[in-house]
DNA sequence: CTCGATATCGATAACCATTATCATTGTATA
DNA sequence: TATACAATGATAATGGTTATCGATATCGAG
């Protein structure tokens, strides 16, 4: 039986509160904000509580550790290979894809996930000055 | 200047010539049959030197640490979530996606990389036993 | 309201994959 | 061969995540 905390709800809507990518670090240090003495193992838990539960998702980018990601929703994300930057596209999710290699493979595709990488608008022009 | 080692000969020849996804340690089990006294540090660091002269790629799958994969065509990937295996999937690599963002959203696209994830053949055959 | 069961916290240890360090060994060229 | 230096390999360090466990907080029963 799961029993209310604060810090599970300071979690919660430090995540759900905004609609960039965070890791785990970044939540800390937003969550310290509100209660200093949080610690990271309460992060980690809750975010992972929250992914168990469907109510924000993770997934890894090109470096080390995971991302979390409060959109649930299907799509796609681009990083840019220079500042790192994460960002949503405006592109739909293929779901054709999966159905077409469901029935032309015999797999039972349940998702997928697709990162672009790139450089981003800022990025480009930064590049230009050098 | 580069020089020559019998090492990394092991390595390179362990990755290149399979079709599989190897991960370090699996690399490293296979290069101790040839060599028993070669170390973890010795095949990341050819690993890492085969990935940067383009001759490997490497990812990361849903688990903790990186693949490293002899086949350098941009393709897609199918993970089964119950047993864990890689697969690489016959498909095409869809680079009008790039371009199609690349255009529409101005970013400068190099790549994208696509993981599916569901269930394999076998599992799922071994899911109905149960 | 108080008590007791137990879920949660949080400091920190443990873990695991990867990278860095550095003395030793191997390679190649003058 | 001698010399320069690239590469090795044992191991320490790193960094992110998870496990441990005594202390604390929550909540339902009485």
């Amino acid at each position: 039986m799961t029993k209310f905390s604060s810090q599970r709800e300071i979690v919660a809507n430090i995540i759900c509160g905004t609609h960039q990518h965070l890791c785990a670090d970044e939540v800390l240090f937003m969550a310290k904000k509100v209660n200093p003495r949080l610690g990271i193992a309460t992060v980690y838990r809750n975010l992972n509580y929250l992914v168990e539960e469907g109510k924000i998702s993770k997934f890894r980018d090109a470096n080390q550790g995971y991302i979390f990601d409060s959109n649930i929703e299907k799509h796609y994300h681009f990083q840019c290979m220079t500042c790192g930057m994460l960002y949503d596209l405006p592109i739909r999710y293929n779901s054709n894809l999966d159905d077409m290699i469901n029935r032309e493979l015999q797999l039972e595709i349940d998702t997928h996930e697709t990162m672009f990488y790139g450089t981003c608008k800022k990025c480009q022009m930064t590049k230009g000055e050098n």
